[in-house]
RNA sequence: UGGCCCAUGGUGUAAUUGGCAACACAGCAGUUUUUGGUACUGUCGUUCAAGGUUCGAGUCCUUGUGGGCCAACCA
């Protein structure tokens, strides 16, 4: 404790670097700006799963808030209500939860949708907006170009009476959807084509997933977002650099409406190598069934990472990584992949488990024979404890962990060779049997009783150590083994549509791996190292007779990695 | 003949705000190891270009180049 800076203030950020977003806040706390409050939030929209990027902008609201003792709500925007729905709620609620905050609020947009409308009668009456009735098309002819002003509409001057009239009628029903909208009245020759004549509320005579049929007009994004923060006193407003444009429109209406300012501010989006991340695709894979659903495991999507076997402190420990910044960047999932490892690494129990099970018959131990030999749970974590796992005469082995003629570098099982059965004993192959297509079905060795784990006498120095399970004791399982979904860094910039590089191996699934008994009670959201194999985690298909794992990442492998190269 | 944003190793971010370009991941080489895991050590490699200001520029200015965004009754 004597180590602890007495002023917490001042020791917060001592010797780590800012993002230019907390530049910003702290400029405006020395500045003695919004009272010293940090408010921020997080504003989904219910029409999809959250995935990668959005996880990253929830540990980015969630955390300014944290660090400088501020707020952070939780704001669904949901102001279309055709895309809309309580499903896509209640899933962003739950992954916000998972990932380990707690909004101050949960809000939506739809509370606020009568002070909207007060606002927007508002900028009526000061003439700053009107009904038009022109057509979209209309509309969308008289907006110009970037590069060439637009024209005003016919119905821009249109008396504040009838605009409130008609406003008003609007509101009650009496027209028909896409005949009326209500526009702000700025400047049809701005350069910034947010500012010519923006839409402000249209007509869709739509259920709404809260509200229900109470309205037949809804507000458009730019009049209810930065509306909603000012309502909530938001003191900054973070989004991404496609609302740059929309800036000055926020300022300008809250300028008009003199309402409490909130200040946006724009990072860029991430992207992360190897996957999509753009709700409109994750939809397409999930609708054309290329993926099991929006939760299923090689997906993106928070739920699917979670069901893979990712967890929240990974994901964060990934977001604090990553940074934020404004540039354009492809963040390499790699990283992502090692904060998994890492988290895991200090967490998962170390299990035994075959996925290719080769029979090893201990030919000099005794038949009907069961040691309980101790293990360790986690080599990283002593408090983790021990185990006991069965060692009996007939052992399953992994099938890759024997060659018939191995090279030099290939260290495990050859003829004649030794190997270490984790916390077992050593064995010596000293034959083989193959069935008529010539594939090893059963290996016969010796084992030397000296050598158990942990009292070995034996001086036997094996240069593997493998995993193993005893043939008796055996649990089947099914084992799913997932890889990442496309096949290229970026699978948008191809020549051809994102979907043609999908991985064909980004899910193996296998039927019969074979588990050693004490996994027989594992649950979902369990961690488990498979030794030497890789993080895995039950998946909730599972049932009492049946348990299926996900692979969530493999261990890092110099093995591997050094065949590849060949 | 539009406006806006951006540019630092392979990748993502730093640089005490004008003072010796660094951290992580990835790569490579090695040590340790009853996981070819972990841990540890070493190593490779960076300021888009050209001018300018300055004793000094990744940082400021100008121009250029490259990339991105901006038209929906989407957010």
């Amino acid at each position: 404790m004597s180590t602890e800076p007495k002023d917490k203030d001042l020791s917060r950020n001592l010797g780590e670097p800012l993002n230019f977003i907390e530049e910003i806040i702290e400029k405006d706390l020395a500045e003695g700006k919004n009272d010293g409050r940090v408010h921020t939030r997080f504003p989904p929209e219910p029409n999809g799963y959250l995935h990668l990027g959005h996880a990253a902008s929830i540990c980015l609201n969630f955390g300014l808030a944290q660090k400088y003792k501020g707020k952070c709500n939780l704001r669904f925007d949901d102001t279309n209500p055709i895309t809309e729905e309580t499903e896509y709620v209640e899933s962003i609620t739950e992954d916000v939860r998972w990932m380990g905050f707690t909004p101050d609020q949960i809000l939506y947009s739809s509370d606020y949708f009568e002070q909207l409308y007060g606002f927007a009668v508002d900028l009526i009456k000061k003439g700053l907006a009107y009904v038009d009735d022109s057509t979209a098309e209309e509309i969308a002819a008289m907006k110009g170009t970037p590069k060439e002003p637009g024209k005003n509409s016919p119905f821009r001057e249109r008396s504040v009476e009838e605009n409130l009239d008609l406003f008003e009628r609007m509101r009650k029903g009496e027209f028909a959807e896409g005949s009326k909208v209500l526009r702000a009245k700025i400047d049809m020759a701005s350069p910034n084509m947010h500012l010519r004549d923006p839409f402000l509320y249209r007509i869709k005579h739509a259920h709404h997933h809260r509200t229900g049929d109470k309205w037949c007009i809804y507000p458009m994004y730019d009049m209810a977002h930065g509306q909603s923060d000012s309502i909530e006193k938001i003191t900054h407003s973070i989004c991404t650099l496609e609302f740059v444009p929309h800036r000055p429109l926020y300022d300008w209406l809250i300028e008009k409406l003199g309402i409490f300012p909130s200040k946006q501010y724009e990072f860029a989006r991430r992207n992360f190598s190897y996957t999509v991340v753009s709700k409109r695709k994750l939809l397409q894979l999930v609708n054309e069934g290329h993926v099991s659903g929006w939760d299923d495991p090689r997906m993106p999507t928070i739920s699917g990472l979670r069901r893979r076997g990712y967890t929240a402190a990974a994901l964060r420990n990934f977001a604090d990584r990553i940074g934020v910044a404004k540039r354009e960047n492809v963040v390499d999932i790699g990283l992502l992949e090692f904060c998994v490892r890492q988290d895991l690494n200090k967490k998962a129990a170390r299990v035994m488990a075959v996925l290719d099970p080769l029979k090893v018959v201990l030919t000099n131990y005794p038949e009907g024979k069961t040691e309980w030999m101790e293990t360790v749970n986690n080599p990283e974590d002593e408090s983790a404890g021990t185990r006991k796992i069965p060692f009996t005469r007939e052992l399953w082995i992994e099938r890759g962990d024997f060659m018939e003629d191995p090279p030099k570098k290939f260290f495990r099982l050859g003829p004649g060779r030794l190997g270490r059965l984790k916390s077992g004993f050593i064995i010596q192959v000293d034959d083989f049997v193959k069935d008529e297509n010539g594939k090893v079905t059963e290996l016969h060795c010796t084992y030397f009783p000296e050598s158990r784990s942990g009292s070995d006498t034996s001086g036997l120095k094996p240069k593997a150590t493998l995993h193993w399970v005893s043939v008796e004791h055996a649990i089947p399982a099914e084992v799913r083994m997932y890889d990442r979904l496309f096949t290229v860094e970026n699978p948008l910039s191809g020549e051809k549509d994102f979907k043609e590089y999908i991985n064909p191996d980004s899910l193996k699934v296998i039927k019969n791996a074979l588990l050693e008994p004490a996994l027989k009670n594992a649950k979902p959201g369990g961690s488990y190292q498979f030794f030497r194999l890789g993080y895995f985690t039950p998946d909730p298909d599972s049932t009492e007779d049946k348990l299926v794992f996900n692979r969530a990442v493999t261990l890092r492998d110099a093995w591997a990695k050094a065949k590849k190269k060949k």
